[in-house]
DNA sequence: CTTGTTGTCAACACAAGCGTTGACTGCTAT
DNA sequence: ATAGCAGTCAACGCTTGTGTTGACAACAAG
């Protein structure tokens, strides 16, 4: 809408100073006054009949909440914060959103589903069980670098969120997490019943070592800035995980590094 | 102090009705009185001599706090949620405590410190470069384990800091982290430029695998619960990466691992 | 020009949380 | 007993942030 991109940031209340309305007469503090005047409630009804700018409007205000969110967590982030990097007022956020957490829900909702589904198919599979943990490891890396930053969000999030928090959304994130990790400890234990797979530890502590290669990726990988694709980082991780940093040359040639010097 | 151990964590001003002190007449809001009456500044004055037991107090305080943020992180954690976990009045904090951001100080302090002085030594020994990844492996493992939940809540929240925490102390965590990452970088690019690892992708992508593996086991690591040890973790972790999980069977003899012997 | 619609704004009310402080309790030493 | 110290408590002031709402502006349609 306005013009000037962003990059403001401060604390709200900071007046954008347009030099239009000269002065504001907001509120009329009578009490004994006609209670139900009634004009606010519109938003409300604007919701329900998804107009076309208006859902796009709200997109947009997702997309550029996600990365505050990002950045600064739930609690961290103040409605303020979004709107002002949006350029636009707080309140005028009431317009699209009901609240913070619905806010917040609309960027981290669904985005999860896909990568679980993903992960149920690529189990189902036939194929072997290191087969399915290269497919899914390139799968996931390439997902959060598709919808970044949104699973970062989540990812930054679900533990941050207090242990009282039993709302239906959040048990209902929670469980879409665990399917994820139980795909993986299943998949892992297969390959270690079928020999397809060493066994170095618990399939558990296995499973959360490559989950941790990829989940730890919300710390240092922005695929805008990264020379190398959220598909080549999968690969290379699979690589690594299966076949082993330490070369398998002949075990005559360059290989003595271990005991060099 | 309280015999009773905790387990409760109201919201403050929840009262402990100990049936003791009947009644308060705690403020005098008289305003042309003696300002000066000057009795609440002796906590002031416990700070700097250090007795015994106030030391003691002091560090259960830390102690119990860690727990607390690491499950609620820094801004999501009130001071009134440390003090129900102690059985105790928030205000009485404040005379162990100047302020929130102390207290955090004071849990996260120090421990990092250790874990990079550990990765400069291993760097500069004169191992090979699989060997010095095992070492650094095992021994961040073990830290984790040894100062659990300590150095958890750092990696919890260094990023949840606000981009514009530029206090001197987050500036030198900052560091802090940083460094470690660097010696992970440096080790990797040194066993890719010896040929004693296998390039799969750049040094820093290898390096934050490894990191994340470790670093994403404050999400599933419980030391207190967990059947393998950290050392047990950082050992297979280390055999994961630099092995590989696919047995070797293949190529006649048995792929042998680097630091085997 | 008038009227209706869409969106924005300034100011409110309310709640949570931080840090402070005078008053108080309980213990110990004298 | 009693005076002093260590520690605790309830209430306050203040700041930050959330959600609401009446009053607009801008624009288009009639």
């Amino acid at each position: 809408m306005n013009p000037t991109p962003k990059t403001k940031a401060q604390t709200q209340t900071k007046a954008k100073a347009k030099a239009k309305a000269p002065a504001r007469l907001p509120r009329k503090p009578k009490k004994e006054e006609v209670p139900e005047s009634g004009i606010g409630q519109r938003r409300s009804l604007a919701m329900v009949k998804g107009s076309e700018v208006y859902q796009e409007r709200r997109r947009e205000i997702a997309r550029v909440a996600a990365e505050v969110f990002n950045k600064q967590g739930f609690r961290g982030t103040s409605l303020g914060a979004v709107a002002d990097a949006l350029n636009t007022n707080r309140a005028s956020l009431y317009y699209y959103i009901a609240n913070k957490r619905e806010l917040y829900d609309e960027v981290v909702r669904e985005v999860s589903e896909a990568n679980v589904a993903t992960a149920h198919t690529v189990h189902a599979s036939k194929a072997s069980a290191p087969e399915k943990l290269r497919t899914l490891i390139v799968s996931l890396m390439e997902s959060y670098a598709t919808h970044y930053p949104l699973l970062y969000v989540y990812i930054r999030e679900n533990l941050s969120h207090v242990e009282s928090d039993r709302t239906d959304w959040s048990r209902y994130m929670r469980s879409l997490n665990r399917q994820y990790e139980e795909v993986f400890i299943a998949i892992v234990q297969e390959g270690l019943d079928d020999g397809s797979l060493r066994s170095l530890t618990t399939a558990r502590v296995t499973a959360f070592g490559i989950i941790g290669m990829i989940g730890w990726s919300n710390r240092w990988f922005v695929p805008q800035k990264s020379e190398v694709s959220g598909r080549d980082i999968g690969l290379a991780f699979a690589d690594m995980v299966l076949g082993g940093l330490v070369p398998a040359k002949a075990p005559a040639a360059k290989r003595v590094r271990a005991s060099e010097t």
